[in-house]
RNA sequence: GGGCGGUUAGCUCAGUUGGGAGAGCACCAGCUCGACAAGCUGGGGGUCACUGGUUCGAGCCCAGUACCGCCCACCA
């Protein structure tokens, strides 16, 4: 063995051993009937590991491979997203490079250059997931477009439309004219821009007098159908019930009330674009106006546009300010910075703009996930979330489920051609529907990538079909997230495995920390602030790096620290050193035990304290302090107190102190396993007795046999600290004077030699513990152990001051 | 604009019913002995963002202020 511990060979050694062995598979190592299960969220099929997934990896891996070693059957499922526009925007590029475009390619095969460029290119994660050691099942893995897959996904949309919820409807929806599809309001990113606000007069149709309005596009002036202003807005009292002649295309409309126009912007009065803008449609729908639109779908001026059509919009827009500017229309111009919606894949300005398409209801779906999350039947984690998911679904809108895509899941809805729309999970099965001979008409549109993410844990079961993996393994146990996604995915899962399933597919959702690059702003490609996770694993190791990232996983926002990840190298290096000490002096012997002396019950009653403290932490999903106490537990305990205590013996061949400490070893190993899973394996696979490997190796036991030595150890390390300060030596009982000579070696220290400095700290300490207990209100109201537990510090300094001779005043 | 979180040592962060301010890194000093110099031991270093309040006692509870961040959002 290495002096220094080399993390790579060791940790792709083992991650290749533990898959090819089954030992990730579900049901390895099982001694109990109970399943523990979590799907994994399916990351992009285009995409690559980020420090996010790096984190969350590291979390899930340490709950399947903790209950794992309980003896749970673990089912831990990775699977892929087809993602519908991230995907096809990565082939549409490949294409315009060869100078294509989808169109001229056709439909059928756009779709068959995707799967060959996913054959080829997609799919890394994987592997990635494999080199942090996660311990997923990845013969399981799935993927959303897998035919069983899409056959949920279709049978989903069906059940879902025969509850009635499903229904077409002309509205405004976010338009990507790149996309050239409609993407929901969670897919628009607001972005901070530079724009012009231009003040406009609207003349009134009487010819006494105008309004003025700014607004920010001039050219969708063209499809103003109104003005409006707030109900109690006196400025525009008079005005309201006039008809005001829309610039340019000099069409009369009437000025209207409407509550939500926010008089203190602008002038206080609006103009009316239902086309073109959501909330305009909404004013528009309520007060019965027509909604013409003169933008098209690819962003530039429609046929309605008159003499603009063709234009741009900016070109529009011009001519429209040109022709105010000739009647003295044009009040003013002035730079303003406001957020504009665009989309999140290509960046590309949304236009808000009607148009037909598929929608779900949500007030009545998502009901019963209401009130299963009222009812704890499923918790986030931490509880400020749970509060926002349950408001997040609250105030649900309608699901827009259609997309104008050519890659993901076509709409299982067929047309006759007089006009009847037939909803079915294939075509032969509304065939049957529609009648012999009846031409069908495949609706075009793909559904919303979500809509299949919805299925996630029930469809990677094998739903519709009753499967036995669906028996065993639903209702699953944890779902593990990022915060961003609660309203699109998780809330969804939810209402889905309510609906479809009747039971809820988790009982705990974590909603992990975000990282944050380590200036503090958020860590993305076009900021350039992204660290790959994989740069830490090759220099670090994948256990530094998963410790690393669990110990700054404690606030909703961390920055990332590459120290942290230096420190769970260090603790790996010293595990691995420490391993080697004992098995140096260990030939020979097997684990067992037996403890006879002091310190050997103390590390093992002190590991067990750990294993309590380490459990607790990991069932409150507090990896952070779960962590820390492994990181102490190991250095502190095991390396500093312990390994040195038992040293002189293990030299002098001592077979008993070597088979406990093997034993010792053993114990810890199995504690830092679900964390530290490779470097603990290695040092594992060289006990001498080793039956099994420590991945599917039992957990331990609560054991509370050395529970008292614990305490009985801390006099030694009392009288340590005041012989290292003092160079004095406090009287102490025989196997405590070995531990002392073993630990301290007072033949080679003689402490710093500052008496009078360490009885001085005494001394304070001492005055500050009597002057509380001299306080007649602290004693009556503080709570009695409080007060007791000060006596019993004020006892222990006395008796330290007199063990360095001192008296209480000098 | 709304929601959530943060502000504690030079840096990154803990601090669990309110009861003697902590860890890791960095720094200084000593050890440098047959696991490990990626080691051991000790040490210096903090108006716990600010202002008020409750309390015998506040980093912690309450009210407010100021910065910072994340998420969400249809003020043209």
């Amino acid at each position: 063995m290495e002096p220094l511990y080399t993390p790579a060979g060791v940790e792709l050694r083992w991650q290749e051993t533990w898959e090819a062995e089954g030992l990730y598979a579900a049901g390895a190592g099982r001694r109990r009937d109970d399943a523990y299960v979590i799907a994994v969220p399916p990351p992009n099929v285009t995409g690559e590991l980020h420090m996010g997934h790096a984190l969350n990896g590291s979390i899930q891996d340490v709950l399947v491979r903790w209950h794992r070693m309980r003896g749970y059957d673990t089912l831990w499922q990775p699977g892929y997203d087809h993602a519908g526009i991230s995907t096809q925007n990565v082939v549409e590029k490949q294409l315009a490079a060869e100078g294509l475009s989808r169109q001229e390619l056709g439909r059928e095969e756009f779709v068959r250059r995707t799967w060959q460029w996913l054959e080829t290119t997609g799919r890394t994660i994987m592997g990635q997931f494999r080199r942090l050691g996660c311990s997923l099942d990845y013969s399981r893995e799935r993927f959303t477009m897998d035919d069983e897959y899409v056959r949920a996904v279709l049978t989903f949309f069906v059940r879902l439309w025969q509850r009635g919820w499903i229904y077409r409807a002309n509205r405004i929806v976010n338009w990507c004219p790149f996309h050239q599809t409609a993407i929901s309001d969670l897919e628009v990113v607001h972005e901070e821009m530079d724009d012009t606000l231009s003040y406009v007069r609207y003349p009134f149709a009487d010819g006494d007098g105008f309004l003025t309005v700014a607004t920010v596009r001039p050219a969708t002036i063209l499809a103003d159908v109104a003005v409006a202003v707030h109900p109690d807005d006196e400025r525009y009292r008079d005005a309201v019930g006039r008809e005001v002649v829309v610039p340019y295309v000099e069409r009369h409309v009437p000025v209207i009330a409407d509550p939500r126009v926010e008089p203190e912007f602008g002038t206080g009065a609006l103009k009316i674009t239902p086309g073109h803008d959501p909330t305009d449609f909404e004013i528009g729908r309520d007060h019965g106006l027509p909604e013409p639109m003169v933008i098209g779908l690819d962003g530039t001026m429609n046929v309605d546009a008159g003499d603009l059509a063709g234009l741009s919009q900016a070109e529009a827009s011009e001519r429209v300010l040109d022709w105010l500017r000739q009647r003295d229309q044009l009040e003013r111009r002035e730079h303003y910075r406001h957020a504009v919606g665009t989309c999140e894949r290509c960046h590309t300005r949304i236009e808000p703009l009607i148009s037909l398409q598929w929608w779900c209801r949500m007030d009545e779906p998502a009901a019963p996930a209401i009130a299963a999350l009222r009812e704890r039947r499923v918790r986030y984690h931490p509880e400020s979330q749970h509060r926002f998911a349950i408001s997040s679904l609250e105030e649900a809108p309608d699901w827009c489920l259609s997309r104008q895509l050519w890659w993901g899941h076509q709409l299982p809805i067929w047309y006759t051609p007089d006009g009847e729309t037939i909803c079915a999970v294939s075509e032969e099965a509304a065939r049957a529907q529609a009648g012999e001979g009846v031409e069908l008409e495949r609706d075009p549109d793909v559904l919303d990538t979500w809509f299949s993410s919805a299925l996630w844990p029930l469809a990677t079961l094998g739903w519709p079909e009753e499967t036995p993996e669906l028996r065993r393994y639903y209702p699953g146990d944890v779902d593990s997230t990022a915060r961003e996604i609660i309203r699109l995915w998780v809330n969804r899962m939810i209402w889905a495995g309510l609906e479809l399933l009747d039971d809820v597919p988790f009982t705990d959702v974590i909603i992990h920390s975000t990282v944050l690059a380590p200036d503090g702003r958020r860590m993305s490609k076009s900021l350039g602030t992204g660290i790959d996770p994989m740069q830490p694993i090759a220099e670090h190791g994948a256990d530094a790096t998963r410790y690393g990232l669990l110990k700054i996983s404690s606030t909703q926002d961390v920055r990332f620290s590459i120290g942290a990840i230096e420190e769970g190298r260090k603790l790996a290096n010293k595990l691995w050193n420490v391993a080697r000490l004992i098995f140096q002096n260990a030939t020979l012997v097997t684990p067992a035990v037996s403890p006879r002396a002091l310190e050997e019950r103390w590390i093992l009653g002190r590991i067990d304290a750990a294993r309590a403290e380490v459990e607790d932490c990991w069932g409150r999903f507090d990896f952070a302090t779960a962590t820390s106490a492994l990181y102490h537990v190991t250095f502190d305990d095991f390396c500093d107190w312990y390994a040195e205590a038992i040293k002189p013996r293990l030299y002098d061949g001592d077979k008993d102190a070597a088979a406990t400490a093997l034993a010792a070893l053993e114990r810890l190993l199995v504690l830092l396993h679900p964390v530290l899973p490779h470097v603990t394996e290695e040092i594992w696979s060289q006990l001498p007795n080793r039956r099994t490997r420590l991945i599917v190796s039992p957990w331990l036991e609560p054991d509370d046999r050395f529970a008292a030595d614990v305490t009985a150890l801390e006099r030694v390390r009392e009288a340590a600290q005041i012989f290292r300060r003092s160079g004095v030596r406090v009287e102490l009982g025989a196997d405590e004077q070995r531990i002392f000579a073993a630990v301290v070696r007072p033949e080679r220290s003689a402490g710093n030699g500052n008496v009078d400095a360490e009885l001085e700290r005494l001394r304070k300490e001492v005055e500050r513990a009597e002057a509380m207990l001299a306080n007649g209100r602290f004693v009556q109201n503080a709570p009695a152990h409080v007060v007791e537990a000060e006596r019993e510090k004020l006892a222990r300094y006395r008796r330290e001051l007199e063990a360095l001779g001192g008296s209480e005043r000098s």
